[in-house]
RNA sequence: GGGAGCUUAGCUCAGCUGGUUCAGAGCAUCUGCCUUACAAGCAGAGGGUCACUGGUUCGAACCCAGUAGCUCCCA
């Protein structure tokens, strides 16, 4: 076989991905296994595939492939979310590219426009998961509107509904001019921004000379104040007690009034107040019974109620004013200041606070076994600091607001019939409620209203862990998959959706949603800013996938992913994955490269390598089975990644190498196999791709042995003592190349190696490792020897000293320096030591196990510290 | 205004319940190598007062208090 010495990726993966398919190795039947399930944060059938998805289904499909390989029935349940907001406001603009107004056009021509831009588009996001290499179980692909899951939110609604935790309410909320919808106070992002502040004279009603100036930002909403507002104790306005003053350019007369919340330092310490434009005015204005005056149409104009400026935009309307104020004489100054201003998180529109009638849930009744359940541990948070800002939210709870005035979402299962409201999963049975409240039988469905707006999307993505399941009409595979094992998500939805999830979980099943959340952080430059299409940042995810594969990007996101926390995106990262797999590639390459044979014997040295590989692979896996364990992928990776790099590859092969020409003992060759499969199954999590075109390249596979469905190897117990043995291998042989390295002696020179030592050898105690010796430090002799050697240079092991003798002319003045350093450092050491077993308190405060362990500790320290200043001596001589 | 968190090598971060002179990894840097698996590589090296100040302790990067700087969330 021949093989490129550059690992591509490109035909690999489509490859093995296409393979696993057609396996049906991703799809999960409900059986006698453990089960392990996840379900997908559902992206917006809008989105493309950006960095956080790359990072969120990297870690999914990693748990659920370690799962897989840990004998579990993993299933992991993808899907996509209908997305109100943005998914309308796409097909209006598709619509209006077209020709075609929404306005122009009836609901369900609407909604029949916007199901063809959800199949033409709505997959995308879902086919390129597949190049990431998601092992979903794509049978399984849910929708937050196909059928099962709309029955689901409409049967949701009516329980709440009929319990009593769901109402219709008349209150301040939050607008979006441009989407002309509400939004929950989760969809309003505030950020500080320049803004101005119109000081402006509100001239007294009785007596015109006398003003009061009061500071907005909003002068253009001055039509529609009920009141000036001024601090109970601030006594530059007790004189206007009482009295009333005049809404400039409208001549409205409006009392002033006190009220404590007006702050006394801000602007002139005088408020105008607008119930119908501000939150904080609304309450006051309920304090002191104040008209509310909207002045605003649904799209952010001005209507009649206005008086002035009737139909203009509120921004055109506030430079407008500006003007006539200044000529009316009004307009006593402006200055700039900084401001925080709501956005909507999916138009960037301002905010509008706006009085309506909207649909709510009562959310305290909901919370409360939600919130025990995270503080008392039942749901798991990585990382656990999570649990305060959920509590935090969850102590403060608000209610709900459900309703948005769209038409592309779940219509709100509400008829109305003269001022009654009927709330039913279908028109039928709310005719049926019709029929039985008024005794009219003769009634029929046209006679009722339906509401017209649709849900929130998150009233249908809360019910996820249990619809994608169709749990709420089947409890067969609830049964088996629910609680779900883990969710992934980013800790910017913690209220927006994993807090309802629990929430819902709870209400309709009696159950958490999944035992564990695993926080991801937020995926941003290298500069730290977050990344956004705005800003250009964000790399193209598809570019690199093709560039450094999926397994490289796989290996880069994670190697940068603690939980929670802000991970700083930097493509050498993905490089450095992309050079791990063709490090992969060419171990692979070099066995395969091998010619065995069975004739041949296994020295000494290759049979304790083997054994040290063992054990050093139990002690990894071990490791890594404990990192993965408490979510550490990151660390787990990098274990690995080492492991194979370092101990596998650079050590390992290198002595099992076979020199050139010669051939390889057959059992040490299967030894190499069988590691090397392991090595793949231990890392297939991680890179899926390359580990499966390993897996079948270093044997011939039968049908359904698959490195995907092989089995995790199991930790064994190891040996400590060749482990240590090793280390002083290793550190044994860096000593002599970095002499070598220092005095210019090339690796093709062998040299000789003496240990100081009267009654034992060190390493060479263990049968071999003279072997190891000879072929990585081309050591050709080894002698023990019972004094300083004259000529030689000497260094420490971890126990013993050791001399190299070597053609050279040693720069006498520069080892002493050297020698020097060391000794004082081994003194420093020692001494440490010393006061430490000298200090009584120590002696008997610390553990035996400890004490022995510095005993030991002093002992080497001082035979080092000895062999050193021998070393000086000897120099000098 | 309320709350959470961070500060360790040039950069990004590990460092679990205080216990090797504990200061670690990767990347970057430097030196030497195209040694027949891999230059996307190999062999080595240098680099840090663990933000600052105090305290607790036999012992502190780790626990406590304060200070400074940064980040985020909520209002």
């Amino acid at each position: 076989m021949s093989l490129e010495s550059r690992y591509s990726p490109r035909e690999i993966e489509g490859k093995w991905y296409h393979y696993w398919e057609s396996k049906e190795y991703f799809k999960s039947v409900p059986d006698e296994r453990e089960s392990f399930s996840v379900v997908i944060p559902p992206p917006n059938i809008t989105g493309i595939l950006h960095m956080g998805h790359i990072l969120n289904n990297t870690i999914q499909d990693i748990l659920i492939r370690r799962a897989r390989l840990l004998g579990k029935n993993a299933c992991w349940v993808p899907g996509t979310d209908h997305a109100s907001i943005a998914t309308e406001a796409k097909v209006v603009q598709m619509l209006r590219e077209k020709g075609i107004k929404k306005s122009d056009l009836s609901r369900e021509q609407f909604l029949e426009y916007a199901f063809e831009w959800k199949d033409k588009y709505g997959g995308i996001i879902l086919n390129q998961l597949r190049r990431l290499g998601a092992s979903c179980d794509w049978s399984r692909t849910a929708f937050t509107m196909d059928e099962i899951r709309s029955e689901a939110v409409l049967k949701v609604f009516v329980d709440l509904y009929r319990k009593g935790k769901l109402y219709r309410g008349q209150r301040m909320i939050n607008w979006d001019p441009d989407a002309k919808t509400v939004l929950s106070s989760e969809e309003v992002l505030y950020k500080e921004e320049p803004a101005q502040l119109f000081y402006i004279k509100y001239f007294l009603e009785d007596s015109p000379d006398e003003y009061v100036v009061i500071a907005t930002q909003r002068p253009e909403t001055i039509m529609a104040d009920s009141a000036v507002a001024v601090h109970p104790d601030d006594k530059r306005y007790l004189k206007f007690k009482g009295k009333k003053v005049i809404i400039p350019l409208i001549q409205k007369s409006i009392p002033i009034i006190e009220d404590e919340y007006v702050d006394k330092e801000f602007g002139t310490g005088a408020l105008k107040v607008t119930p119908a434009h501000d939150q904080n005015d609304y309450e006051i204005g309920l304090r002191h019974q104040l008209e509310v005056v909207d002045i605003l149409n649904e799209d952010g104009s001005l209507n009649e109620s206005a008086k002035i400026l009737v139909g203009e935009d509120r921004f055109a309307a506030r430079k407008k004013i500006k003007k006539l104020l200044e000529e009316s004489g009004n307009l006593e100054k402006m200055t700039d200041y900084m401001t925080n201003i709501g956005r909507s998180e999916r138009t960037n529109a301002v905010v509008e606070p706006r009085l309506s009638l909207q649909w709510y849930v009562d959310m305290k009744s909901l919370s409360e076994p939600a919130l025990k359940a995270v503080l008392s541990g039942e749901i798991g948070f990585v990382p656990e600091n999570f649990q305060n800002t959920y509590k935090h939210w969850m102590e403060n709870i608000r209610d709900w607001c459900i309703s948005r005035q769209l038409w592309w979402g779940h219509q709100i299962p509400a008829w109305y019939y003269g001022d009654d409201i009927f709330v039913a999963e279908t028109a039928e049975e709310a005719l049926q409620e019709v029929k039985t409240k008024t005794g009219n039988q003769e009634l029929v469905i046209s006679d009722l209203r339906q509401d017209d707006d649709v849900l929130d999307t998150w009233f249908s993505s809360w019910l996820w862990p249990i619809s994608v399941f169709d749990g709420f009409r089947d409890d067969k595979e609830l049964k088996y998959y629910y609680p779900t094992s883990v969710l992934v998500t980013g800790w910017d939805i913690i209220f927006l959706w994993v807090a309802r999830m629990i929430m819902a979980g709870y209400e309709w099943k009696g159950q958490k949603p999944f035992n564990k959340v695993y926080f991801t952080g937020m995926v941003r430059d290298k500069l730290r800013r977050k990344m956004s299409k705005s800003l250009g940042n964000s790399p193209d995810a598809l570019g690199l996938l093709d560039e450094f594969g999926a397994d490289g990007v796989r290996f880069g996101m994670l190697a940068c992913s603690p939980a929670g926390g802000d991970l700083l995106f930097d493509e050498k990262l993905c490089e450095q994955g992309r050079n791990f797999s063709n490090k992969l590639w060419n171990a692979q390459r070099l066995i395969v490269s091998w010619t065995e044979d069975d004739q041949k014997h296994i020295s000494e040295g290759e049979q304790i390598i083997m054994k040290w590989l063992e054990s050093r692979m139990s002690e990894i896996i071990a490791e890594t089975n404990l990192a993965m364990d408490n979510f550490k992928l990151s660390e787990a990776l990098k274990t690995l990644y080492s492991f194979i790099w370092e101990d596998f590859c650079g050590f390992y092969l290198e002595v099992i190498k076979p020199r050139s020409g010669e051939n390889i003992p057959a059992a040490l060759y299967k030894h190499a196999v069988l590691s090397f499969e392991k090595i793949c199954t231990i890392l297939h999590p991680f890179m899926p791709f390359i580990t499966e075109e390993i897996w079948h390249n270093i044997k011939e596979r039968k049908a359904g042995e698959d490195c995907m469905v092989s089995k995790y190897p199991i930790s064994q117990s190891q040996d400590q003592s060749l482990l240590y043995q090793f280390q002083e291998i290793r550190h044994v042989i860096t000593q002599i190349r970095d002499l070598r390295n220092k005095y210019q002696i090339k690796s093709a020179v062998p040299l000789d190696l003496f240990v100081l030592g009267s009654n034992e050898k060190g390493i060479f105690e263990l049968k071999g490792a003279q072997d190891i010796l000879l072929k990585l430090a081309n050591i050709q002799a080894f002698h023990q020897i019972h004094e300083e050697l004259k000529q030689g240079q000497s260094f420490m092991g971890l126990r013993h000293k050791y001399f190299l003798q070597m053609p050279v002319v040693v720069n006498v003045e520069e080892e002493q320096k050297n020698l020097a350093k060391e000794i004082e450092y081994a003194q420093g050491f020692v001494n440490s030591v010393q006061k430490k077993l000298e200090n009584e308190k120590f002696v008997s405060n610390a553990p035996a196990e400890l004490l022995e362990k510095e005993r030991q500790k002093f002992q080497d320290g001082l035979t080092r510290l000895e062999a050193l200043k021998a070393s000086l001596q000897n120099l000098g001589n």
